[in-house]
DNA sequence: ATTAATTTGTTTGATAATCAAGATATTTGG
DNA sequence: CCAAATATCTTGATTATCAAACAAATTAAT
C-alpha cells in the first residue's frame, strides 16, 4: 500500500510535468487549456459550475473567459431558463484545440502502457474505474 | 485504450482537486507545498535542480525559497564543492509538514483502493511501476 | 403577493506567481 | 590563463488569483 501510494504520487508528478510541457507548445497558459479541457469533456456549462470544476472563484473566471472569448476559443450564450446565468461553450476552434490535446493524451497513454499485457490493461482499467468512483 | 485514457485523465483531474483542497487546509500555497513535497521525497538539492523539477525558472524559485525560509520550512546551506550553488533542504518543521502531507496521501490511497482485491492491487502496483518508467 | 435570503456573474483593488533579461560569481574545457 | 558555460540573484513587467462589494435574478418564507 505504501509503495502503491508512492507510485501514484510519482505518476501524478510526471503527468503534471508532461501536461506542462504539452501545454507550453500550444501557446496558451495552463489555466486556459485546462478550461478548454473541462468544457470539452463535460460540454457547455455555466460560470459557477466551471469555476467550481477549475477550483477558482467566479471573479477569476470572468477574466479568464473574457480572454478565451477574445482568442475565439469559447463563446457565451444566455442561459435559457435562468437569466442570471450564461452558458460557456467551445467554439469550433476551441473544439479543435480540445481534440488536439486529447490526441496528445491518447498518444501518451499508448506510450506508457506499451509494456503492459492485455490482461494487465484490463485490470488497470477496472481499477481506475473503481478508484475514480471513490474520490 | 480510449477508455483507459479517459479514466487516467479523470483520475488526474480528481487528484488535482483533492490536492488543491488538502493544500488549502495547510495555509500554504500549492506552489509552496509542492516545493516541500519535492524536497521531502528527493532530499536536499540545489536551486537549479529544484527549479527544473518544479517546472519554474530559478528566478521564480529564488523568491519562493526566500518565503519558505522565512516560514521556517526550509534552509539554505552552501554547496560543499560548487561554490556557485546552494543546497536547499527541509527544516524539522518542513519535514513535519511533508510527513503530514504524505499521511494525507496515504489515507487517500487507502480510501480509493478499498474495493480492490489483493490481486488487483498487485497488478495495479506493477502497472504503475511500468508506466512511471516509460514517462 | 410581498419581502427577505440566496444565487449568479461582474468589477475592483490588492497580492502572489511567474518569466525574461541582465548582473555577478564560479566552474569547466581548452 | 581565458573563453564559454553554469548557478544564482535581481529587476521590471505581466498574469493569475482572491476577497469584497455590487447588481440582477431566483427562491424561500411568511
Amino acid at each position: 500500500m505504501h509503495s502503491l501510494n508512492n507510485l501514484i504520487i510519482e505518476f501524478y508528478d510526471k503527468l503534471s510535468s508532461w501536461e506542462q510541457s504539452v501545454v507550453k507548445d500550444t501557446g496558451y497558459s495552463l489555466a486556459q487549456v485546462h478550461t478548454i479541457e473541462v468544457l470539452g469533456s463535460h460540454g457547455p456549462m455555466r460560470m459557477k459550475e466551471l469555476a467550481d470544476r477549475l477550483g477558482i472563484t467566479t471573479g477569476t473566471l470572468t477574466v479568464q473567459v473574457e480572454k478565451l472569448v477574445q482568442f475565439g476559443l469559447i463563446a457565451r450564450t444566455p442561459h435559457e431558463v435562468d437569466r442570471r446565468s450564461i452558458l460557456v461553450e467551445l467554439t469550433s476552434e476551441g473544439t479543435a484545440l480540445h481534440k488536439h490535446h486529447n490526441r496528445m493524451h491518447l498518444q501518451l497513454t499508448q506510450d506508457i502502457t506499451r509494456h503492459l499485457d492485455p490482461e494487465s490493461i484490463k485490470v488497470l482499467t477496472q481499477s481506475f474505474e473503481k478508484m475514480n468512483r471513490e474520490f
